[in-house]
DNA sequence: GCCAACGTTGGC
DNA sequence: GCCAACGTTGGC
């Protein structure tokens, strides 16, 4: 059984729109040891509710994955290198491809409204840009934005 | 633009 | 190792 996830990006640094136009991205940079170890658990084929923080503050789309953790290639220079050399610390990413598009967004503020969401990750950890998401939230989040998902 | 949450840093 | 200061994120 895959696992569910949520992936944030700030719009106007990579949409929904451009991980479709791209038909695959590479999800890096992330410096927070804790979303770290989430990307690290993805395995291929897990899905992910891809949402957009800051501007539109909504899931717009699910993403696949398609490539398991790798090291972060936006690690590997300037300061980000020498301290992951120094610390021992390093960094990972993994692909991603889309899924399906929502037909409908699902705002934060729905999310919020939602009794069956109010656990979210999204909402406790409002900081943290990967977290679990359980399947019962996945699919309550699909059906608010009144999608069948592709086999 | 402000503020709350929270992770990180640095002085001791 | 504690804790205050600081920086970053993200909602409003």
């Amino acid at each position: 059984m895959p696992a569910f996830w949520l992936i944030k990006s700030e719009p106007f640094k990579y949409a929904w729109s451009q991980l479709v136009a791209d038909g695959k991205t590479c999800w890096d940079g992330v410096r927070n040891y804790e979303a770290r170890n989430n990307l690290r658990a993805m395995k291929t084929g897990d899905l992910c509710l891809f949402y957009h923080s800051n501007e539109g503050k909504a899931v717009v789309g699910v993403a696949r994955v398609v490539r398991e953790a790798y090291p972060d290639p936006t690690a590997s220079d300037a300061a980000d290198a020498v301290d992951a050399a120094e610390e021992g610390g390093d960094w990972s990413a993994v692909d991603v491809a889309p899924h399906v598009a929502l037909a409908v967004p699902v705002e934060l503020a729905t999310i919020k409204a939602t009794p069956a969401l109010a656990e979210m990750q999204l909402l406790r950890r409002s900081r943290l840009s990967v977290v679990p998401v359980t399947r019962r939230e996945f699919d309550a989040i699909v059906k608010l934005g009144k999608t069948k998902l592709p086999k």
